[in-house]
DNA sequence: TCCGCATATGTTATCGTTAACAGGACGGTG
DNA sequence: CACCGTCCTGTTAACGATAACATATGCGGA
């Protein structure tokens, strides 16, 4: 493959000039620019990008290190750090650590030994000590979708808390008493304030949160179905879920079929994430909405204005609104029930 | 940050011998690397890998072209092709083209500067002038999907004629005699392909195709409804559906929503691409799935047989089933609408 | 006329690693 | 004992680009 040298030679001039034509950098000449120009299409040169950011300590790439790109929340997120990344020149690289923080900090040696300039990260707990090893490197980092307890970093994410309240208010509003919350790993922030937005909207109506309603697991299908199973065991049965992330109810809602239950009128269910459009005939789930391509658009701007020096040095914190959109899942519960 | 160089200081030995400790290559002794591993860790010594990528001319990356990562048929591919990569030590880009082969080629020029090793592409149109570039410059290719009509690379890819055949025959047996064909664009493979399987279907019953019935559009979800509105205008109208990717079918089913159709009562309707399972509440479209996960796994071993020299000279192509799954977006026609 | 500055180009060293080659020590073999 | 192979380590020169500095020319103003 031709190098710049090939291309100085072919043009007649040193490397250097060579360098700066490609960069558009300093002063050159017309007809030197023309010379140089017709002699990187005549070798068909394409600049080598590792040298390139070798010598410059900068290799324009970003890394995304998320749980699982194929929970369509997350992929949306990655359309808006990849379209947002790629308009300023930015490269991209995806990494799925299934929520193991095992397989997270592996992933960032990677890329810190890769040198990407900086890495969006959704830490699969919030101990994280991927964080602390990309501190010691000095990496620029901006934590998307959860917070953590350490402090010191950019963050953007949706407002869980409310975003629970809503929906459980929502589930009170119908005339539910029993409620129980189906979420995540109880050392992701998520989880705890889809909680706490539970237990928000519970103590407004004056109600004692049962502890046998709350239930912690995994964000998956599996746990969810699993969590599902125990909830529908427990006397009295709750007459309304709440799942905290869109897998957690998938499970859920096979679990209710295997047992069959009929949504909504023997059990209302509502969700903590949408699906996206179009991709379910005639939607039917009642769901808290997150902005998925807007949390990876803003993620990706702090970064980009860290990398340029744009940003204040101390830490900046976007918490975006979700939004509570009622379908059909839920409903008043049954006359017999609701006592 | 610390250099190979630091280590070896430290350790009070050359640099290549750090080196080689690194690599696990050539003879070592045993007091020496343990010095140098204790020094590694003292440092917090990190590769650069870009120096590595630079002087061996190997960067251990690949590269996965696609159309839309969106897509949860690529979502799956993607995943299929990362884990495969990931067990052999390779990283993964990820580009999405959005259809477009202008997009197609400035991603591929963006990579062959980033030195990847091969790539994976699920080719925009079948023209790809991406492919010369690559074949010129030597990278090696494998194409995911679709078939390209330059032939000489491998690829990986769904019988897309068997699978519409499969599925437009499955029609037929209901009663369906008047059936539609919504498809992509007339330079993808996929598309003529699945045409192709439609009118196999119909000659074997002697049913002459009414081109009306067979429209080219884009493989998305406002073609899809666009399609579908101007299908739903043809008299007599058709009875029967087949989309041929899922985006298409999202759009149609909107439309025909729109249009006050039931289905199946009204229309039936058949797709090529399952959703994954678990996302759709009670799964309801009969459909042809692929085996997505496969394809990717497939297709990126074909890739690193390249690379490590074991594939013949010669192109493989590797045509993978799929399968009918006949759920309830599908039943036989209304007696009036039989005639 | 000479200085200073902008413009246009070149030279040298370096980014951090590995390829290629060299060489010493040791043990076994003919 | 000479020779060869295996084990262990080091030296030198790249890989392909850019940073930093140097040089040369032309032109306006003091």
């Amino acid at each position: 493959m031709n190098t710049l040298n090939d291309v100085a030679r072919l043009a007649g001039v040193s490397s250097m000039t060579v360098s700066r034509v490609i960069n558009n950098s300093g002063h050159i000449g017309p007809e030197t620019r023309a010379k140089v120009n017709q002699a990187i299409v005549e070798l068909g040169y394409m600049p080598n990008v590792l040298a390139r950011q070798l010598r410059s300590k900068r290799t324009k790439t970003i890394a995304l290190v998320l749980t699982d790109i194929t929970n369509p929340f997350f992929t949306t997120i990655a359309r808006g750090v990849e379209d947002t990344a790629r308009a300023q020149g930015y490269a991209v690289m995806f990494c799925n650590t299934d929520e193991s923080e095992a397989e997270e900090i592996e992933y960032v040696r990677m890329l810190i030994q890769r040198r990407v300039d900086g890495i969006l990260l959704v830490p699969a707990t919030d101990s994280s000590g991927s964080l602390q090893l990309l501190h010691k490197h000095g990496l620029p980092v901006v934590v998307l979708d959860r917070h953590v307890r350490s402090g010191q970093v950019d963050e953007v994410r949706t407002d869980s808390e409310a975003g629970a309240y809503l929906a459980i208010r929502h589930m009170i509003d119908l005339g539910h008493r029993r409620i129980a919350v189906l979420t995540g790993p109880a050392d992701v922030s998520t989880s705890m304030d889809r909680v706490a937005g539970y237990r928000r909207a519970l103590a407004e109506e004056s109600l004692e949160p049962d502890s046998r309603y709350i239930l912690f697991g995994e964000y998956n299908d599996a746990s969810g179905f699993e969590m599902t199973q125990r909830i529908l065991a427990a006397r009295p049965r709750p007459t309304a879920l709440f799942a905290a992330n869109n897998f957690i109810a998938f499970g859920a809602i096979q679990a209710l079929r295997e047992a069959g239950l009929s949504i909504p009128e023997e059990m209302s269910i509502a969700v903590f994430d949408d699906l996206p459009q179009g991709w379910v005939f005639d939607p039917f789930l009642t769901v808290v909405s997150q902005p998925a391509y807007e949390i990876g658009r803003r993620a990706t701007e702090l970064m980009l204005e860290r990398l340029t020096g744009e940003a204040p040095a101390e830490p900046r914190t976007i918490v975006l609104p979700s939004e509570l959109i009622a379908r059909r899942s839920t409903a008043p519960p049954r006359r017999e029930a609701t006592a």
